[in-house]
DNA sequence: ACATGCGGCCAC
DNA sequence: AAACGTGGCCGCATGT
């Protein structure tokens, strides 16, 4: 007998909806003109699992990450999901978080569901085409099926090691506590029985302290002006601070995120390390990271080595060197920059060359590409000369003449910002390489007082954007190929377990290990090239047991 | 019990 | 003293 499914879902736009049916899982799935409920038993999950992972079947979905993951745990891939709630956040140019979970409705309501889905498609897609982002859209639609996966997967951490090192933060931190009170002394109020009375993560109880032991009046408890004071009680606080922000940050709250603890080969306590992506979370189109955020996690190598694969497997680390750059030489079509890419030279030392005319690099006049590279690296915010004095430690009348100095050498640079911010101005909105839009609100294109914060946002927006349509991209590419690979059978078990912003990490066996550090070296290059036509790509790839960093 | 805003600080 | 873009998480403080 032939399941009433099977009657449409060759049908090349298919609504697609979990629920329940009389107890059971199952999904509701729709067509323009029938509709059935599909429960997941045996035969159900072969149906759909064929049907599913054909790239002539455009699956559309409500949530598509978070329905895609609810599918990935029953072993079925979309190849092409449609995201509504993706589509139309693009289209209304707002931001849009993901739902964490699917909720399971009754077949009856899901069947509706699934119907409206797919009759709203033509308007949705309409409107699509008249925003001008179809680029970004199916982008943003390919890439939930890597997220998905990503999100599925997990990082892997040896949580035994972790925890070891949030454990030896937490003595350095409470011997920074008991110093705090040696060198406060008198100072420090303690309670009926002699016992220190002071919270030394409240801001205002320390700014106190500091006040009554020196007679320093802090503007704020910052790092910064904290190692001002220039007391070794200041210090002190300082000290506290570092083993304070490891063990409340990456302690127990941040291990409860950690599922599917097991030992391995290795005899390592290894874990996951399952985290929410939210693709559009940023308004430049970059993606935002929670609970817990995977894109903050210290640089710190000790706990890089903690992020490790399991026994028998590696981990490909990648990123895109000098990636903004490249995008601003690209953009600005600056000669100098250009052709320090071409010949792959340190931008930062070709850059302070043409500033000073006197021969850079990393070790003849390194003082002179730390310059250069405050200014390059700033350039990308729409930074001014107040802040890159700032950043030099130098007065703001020679963070002035640096700047100054900066656009006379490169021209085209500084046509490129000012061209961005006009062309936003004019049309309400900033967009990037591939189209992806950030439009503004005409109040505040009309309104001076934040004229200032708007041009930088215009200035910052086309690269910051561009670099994460790239990574974007890259992902697409990279989950499709292994995907490929590993149902050919010509590759074991591989996936993107991180994304921060312009660097990828991905798990394999390690057989695989040099097979997989190809593509994806080889796919990131492809998406630059895919945006970027005339600066090179330069990807650093690395292959080894742990994180690279 | 929850939500919100803020200072401080981690990442790219 | 003021300060350059995009985020999230911590604790505190304040609100319901």
């Amino acid at each position: 007998m032939m399941h009433p499914a099977e009657l449409f879902l060759s049908r090349s736009l298919l609504g697609l909806v979990p629920c329940r049916h009389e107890g059971r899982e199952a999904v509701a799935v729709a067509s323009l003109d029938d509709a059935a409920v599909l429960v997941l038993d045996a035969r159900g999950l072969v149906l759909l699992t064929h049907h599913a992972r054909r790239i002539d079947r455009v699956m559309v979905c409500d949530d598509a990450k978070a329905v895609q993951r609810w599918l990935l745990v029953r072993g079925i891939d979309i190849a092409r999901p449609l995201c509504v709630q993706t589509v139309s956040a693009l289209v209304r140019g707002e931001p849009w978080s993901p739902t964490d979970a699917v909720t399971l409705p009754g077949s009856d309501t899901a069947l509706d569901t699934a119907r409206q889905l797919v009759r709203g498609v033509d308007a949705l897609l309409a409107r699509l085409e008249s925003s001008g982002q179809k680029k970004v859209a199916r982008l943003e639609c390919l890439v939930t099926r890597a997220f998905a996966a990503l999100e599925h997967r997990g990082l892997p951490i040896d949580v035994g090691l972790w925890r070891q090192l949030v454990a030896d933060d937490k003595a350095r931190m409470q011997a920074a506590r008991e110093q705090v009170f040696a060198l406060a002394g008198d100072h420090v109020p303690r309670d009926l029985f002699g016992v220190p009375d002071i919270n030394l993560d409240a801001e205002l109880e320390v700014k106190a302290l500091i006040k009554r032991a020196t007679g320093v009046t802090l503007e704020s408890s910052g790092k910064q002006h904290l190692a001002a004071v220039g007391h070794p009680l200041a210090d002190a606080l300082v000290a506290y601070r570092e083993p304070w922000k490891i063990v409340s940050t990456y302690g127990d709250s941040f291990v409860e995120h950690v599922a599917d603890v097991r030992t391995d080969g290795d005899g390592r306590k290894m874990g996951r390390i399952r985290s929410t992506f939210v693709p559009l979370g940023a308004s430049t189109g970059r993606v935002a990271c929670r609970e817990p955020n995977l894109q903050n996690l210290p640089k710190d190598a000790r706990f890089h080595e903690a992020l490790r694969a399991p026994a028998g497997r590696l981990l490909v680390t990648a990123d895109y060197a000098a990636c903004e750059l490249r995008i601003v030489a690209e953009l600005a079509e600056d000669p100098v920059f250009l052709a320090a890419f071409d010949r792959g030279e340190d931008l930062h030392s070709t850059v302070a060359s043409s500033l000073f005319g006197v021969p850079v690099s990393k070790t003849v006049n390194p003082e002179l590409r730390h310059r250069a590279k405050a200014i390059n690296f700033g350039l990308v915010y729409g930074m001014g000369p107040g802040a890159l004095a700032t950043s030099l430690g130098v007065e703001r009348g020679t963070g002035e003449d640096l700047l100054a100095r900066y656009f006379k050498t490169f021209p085209r640079i500084r046509d490129y910002l000012d061209g961005s911010v006009e062309t936003a101005m004019r049309r309400g909105y900033s967009e990037t390489v591939l189209g992806r839009r950030l439009t503004f609100d005409p109040a505040a294109l009309r309104a001076d007082n934040a004229r200032g914060e708007l041009s930088r946002i215009m200035k910052n927006m086309p690269i910051q954007g561009t670099s994460a349509d790239m990574t974007k991209l890259a992902m697409v590419r990279i989950h499709e190929t292994l995907t490929q690979r590993m149902r050919a059978g010509s590759l074991g078990d591989a996936g993107i377990v991180n994304t921060v912003h312009d660097e990828l990490v991905v798990e394999c066996d390690a057989a695989d290990g040099d097979v997989v550090a190809a593509v994806v070296g080889e796919e990131m290059s492809e998406a630059h090239r895919a945006l970027l036509r005339r600066v090179p790509p330069s990807v650093e790839v690395h292959l080894g047991p742990t994180w690279h960093h």
